[in-house]
DNA sequence: TCATTCAGTACCGTTTTATGAAACGTTGAC
DNA sequence: GTCAACGTTTCATAAAACGGTACTGAATGA
């Protein structure tokens, strides 16, 4: 029962360039902003302050102090016996180890995947469509020294990345339109297909052969190549991917990977299969 | 001064008229409500879907749709591919293991590792599963000149450690399988264990003794033995190592460690159920 | 095929929270 | 005693969450 179209709406992340990990305190909503403050304390190997908070974020003082004392009400964050100095509470750390404990799942996948990033040399990916974006769930890098940079949980459009494509290929003409009508094809090389036109004729040849290439669409330099991992039904919006440099991997090349993707994609989707109880 | 009785605009918990479990879903800020809701899925070994949500929290269904929209969007849930399954992101993730890494550091947790040294004379290590491998949270080294470098931080297989095998060994043999059949079971030393079979034998009598030896299965020279720090419920995974070379402690006289290795469990579980201070 | 059902989503007036400038307390250093 | 640096409280305003109701589209059944 796999259900990937969605209706199209959105507005949530808005990950705009400069916006990314600069300041996950402001512009979020309250309750986002308080979990990132947990992060931030959380990220550190000492005691903070209130003083300290002020200045590194630049929240007003009693905002700060107001999250503050709402974490340590809910246990989350412990306050020393000073009085000044905050540390993470016990709650935090039982969450923390309950959530390692039970991600059985996500360490399943991730062992599939680095075991195609051995076979193939190269960095690999499981993406998911999230909205109307590519996720990139999980990832495993190559050792080369010339690679790109795209971390786990960053977004990429659909119309040009490669697992973006190979979701897109699998509905019906009206079906794509409907997911692709409402943003214009975003230009970012140029190969970028963005013509509605040309971007059907793609997808009609990636539904017939099975796979999807990157061919330099979103990034300069960046071959990509993508396979589906089946589903319960016969839609998937999961893939498993492997990029390189294209001076390391071209567009024909390319292809020698398929077998590995396969054997990874039927694993993986093993693993999904008993995921869902 | 300790003043219990808080003046201030937040009355505690004090669970109202019809509330089964203490509640930390209902009479709290929202941003705690937020966070209750992270606590409940991480604490899951499956997925949720929104409608399982609202027969088990008893929230509407609006309500908890938009808190499961915000936290997709801050890329602390992921949808899986089916779409309305949804499980911990990678943000998540990343977030629970810093906070392991920090929290090990200062507090009490390192002068029990210490003490254990002191104990044992030999290194001892704190490791935690993370993923589909087995990760260093803290060490403590032997003054011994004869010792092995594996520094926090660093990870390992799960297959091939003690610790990994601990922690393998208190799950069912389905869940093993799950995380372990789609990778292969790669050899170290000829001493490795690479056979699913052979493994589950030995995870069971681990599971049985409650402790776990590694000899020489990763590195030739070294023993290893583990056993678990005890968490809030029945599994945990948390454990606390000694390790030496072959030369100082073989796989008999390993065992002479185990009291020392079990009251350093209790004390680091007493330390995670108390929090600190 | 068309009707039905139901999980998931959007809407929107109402209720609840968060916000932050300013003022207030408290502590400790000199 | 005065000062300075922090932590804490107040309060009018702004923002966000709330949840009943209604809509949608996919799955199911007749």
């Amino acid at each position: 029962m796999s259900s990937p179209a969605q209706s199209g709406r959105r507005e949530l992340p808005q990950n705009s360039p400069g916006n990314l990990l600069s300041d996950p305190l402001n512009g979020e909503t309250p309750a986002l902003r308080l979990f990132a403050l947990i992060e931030l304390i959380g990220g550190k190997d000492h005691f903070v302050t209130l003083q300290g908070l002020v200045e590194e974020t630049g929240l007003p003082k009693p905002t700060l102090h107001r999250m503050l004392q709402q974490l340590e009400g809910a246990d989350l964050l412990v306050r020393q016996a000073d009085g000044r100095h905050y540390g993470t509470g016990a709650r935090l750390r039982s969450f923390a180890e309950t959530l390692m404990l039970n991600t059985v799942q996500f360490g399943a996948r991730h062992a599939v995947l680095r075991n195609l990033a051995a076979e193939t040399g190269e960095t690999c990916n499981i993406t998911a469509l999230s909205g109307d974006q590519v996720v990139y769930l999980d990832r495993v890098e190559t050792d080369e020294p010339l690679r790109v940079q795209l971390g786990p949980g960053s977004r990429v459009p659909m119309h040009a990345s490669a697992s973006g494509k190979r979701v897109l290929a699998q509905l019906s003409t009206k079906q794509r339109h409907r997911l692709l009508e409402h943003a214009p094809l975003q230009r970012f090389t140029s190969h970028t297909i963005t013509s509605l036109e040309k971007l059907d004729v793609e997808l009609d040849t990636i539904a017939e052969q099975g796979y999807a290439i990157d061919d330099e669409e979103y990034l300069p330099g960046l071959v990509c190549i993508a396979v589906l991992v089946p589903g319960d039904g016969e839609r998937s919006n999961l893939c498993v991917a492997t990029q390189a440099p294209v001076l390391r991997i071209d567009k024909s090349s390319a292809t020698k990977l398929l077998p590995a993707l396969h054997r990874a994609a039927a694993a993986l989707a093993d693993i999904e299969q008993e995921g869902n109880r």
